[in-house]
DNA sequence: GATTGAATAT
DNA sequence: GATATTCAAT
């Protein structure tokens, strides 16, 4: 059982994308200089203006890395055999500073060397956009916590996403669950239509549930214990979540940075970064159990980055852009990962 | 005081 | 409709 277990964890382990590979939203954010000179409050207002700054900071190359979730001790449960190969890798801790004084290290980063710091963070940061990809994390971090482990601040963490808020993820959430209570009203009670299928979307289409309503939703497949609270899967042992880490940053960041440029300036890029969303929820012997962090305690101390072994998929940034529709001319939106759905 | 989850606003 | 923000409850 073990081994169904690590396998499954390694595979999706391998499926996420890597944290080098994340696009750091944070930083790319209208820096307090820029703000100040352009005045930028309403982003319906001076979107322009805030476009330009944007666009000038994403110039710029400044990758920010807000010093990923600290690594905790990790309790190496004692009893269990860690599932995987690398786990306790110090080089995790590479990522240089990350206590003293996160102040300084956040409004210097970005202030872009200018001396903001404040108004920062009072600014607004474009909406999100949540891609199919950064869904996909969001259930992945979701499926291994377990629902009941599922909070936003912790979801957040394991995400790793950088400048991913709490809010975003909170509202996200929010809607998801909205979307869980629809597959189980179909897939348990449902009855004729569609639900059949279960709310598994494993196979292959979208199942026949009419998850038309939410396509992003339904781009990722959804656990099986998410739509059976009833029955969790394996009540007595589980898994302490592994630190995966092994994969230490390094600098590819400024690269990254310029793919997500050309990905800006030329959007058809985006296919050839367009990957393959793994499926999370169609292992090949149907099992799907694993209480993640099934431990309310363990929330603060178990989240890790976690780093897939190998990855060569350049993962374009953020990226930033108008919307162009009608009422809402002007405003910035945040993508992360390529916009592809299939 | 911090977080959560639902309601409400944009 | 999607995401953000607000707000009461914990």
């Amino acid at each position: 059982m073990r081994e169904d277990d690590s396998n499954w964890f390694a595979r999706w382990e391998e499926e996420l994308p890597s944290p080098d590979e994340l696009m750091p939203i944070t930083q790319t954010l209208i820096t307090p200089d820029l703000a100040l000179a352009f005045d930028i409050r309403n982003s319906t207002n001076s979107s322009s203006a805030a476009a330009a700054a944007v666009a000038a900071a994403s110039n710029s190359l400044h990758q920010n890395q807000p010093v990923p979730p600290p690594p905790p001790p990790l309790p190496t449960s004692s009893g269990l055999p860690s599932p995987n190969h690398n786990n306790g890798n110090p080089s995790l801790a590479t990522s240089q500073h990350n206590s003293s004084e996160f102040a300084a290290d956040s409004s210097a980063e970005l202030g872009s060397g200018t001396g903001g710091d404040e108004p920062a963070r009072t600014l607004k940061r474009p909406r999100l956009v949540w891609t199919p990809q950064l869904h996909k994390r969001f259930v992945d971090a979701v499926a291994h916590l377990g629902i009941k482990n599922a909070v936003p601040k912790t979801i957040m963490q394991l995400m790793s996403v950088d400048g991913l808020t709490r809010e975003n993820v909170a509202s996200h959430l929010q809607k998801y669950r909205l979307y869980l209570k629809r597959m189980q009203g179909l897939s348990s009670g449902g009855g004729g239509g569609g639900g059949g299928g279960g709310g598994l979307s494993g196979g292959s289409s979208t199942v026949g549930v009419d998850a038309a309503t939410d396509h992003l939703f339904a781009s990722s497949p959804v656990p099986a214990h998410f739509l059976h609270p009833g029955r969790p899967p394996n009540p007595d042992h589980f898994l302490p979540f592994v630190p995966v880490s092994a994969l230490q940053h390094h600098h590819h960041q400024q690269q990254m940075a310029v793919a997500a440029a050309a990905a800006v300036a030329h959007p058809q890029l985006q296919g050839q970064y367009h990957r393959q969303m793994g499926h999370f929820g169609s292992p090949p012997n149907g099992q799907f159990d694993h209480p993640f962090l099934a431990r309310p305690a363990a929330q603060q101390q178990a989240v890790h980055r976690m780093g897939p072994p190998v990855h060569n998929a350049p993962v374009p940034g953020y990226v930033e852009d108008l919307e162009s529709a009608n009422g809402n001319a002007g405003r910035k939106v945040l993508t992360l990962f390529p916009t592809g759905d299939d």
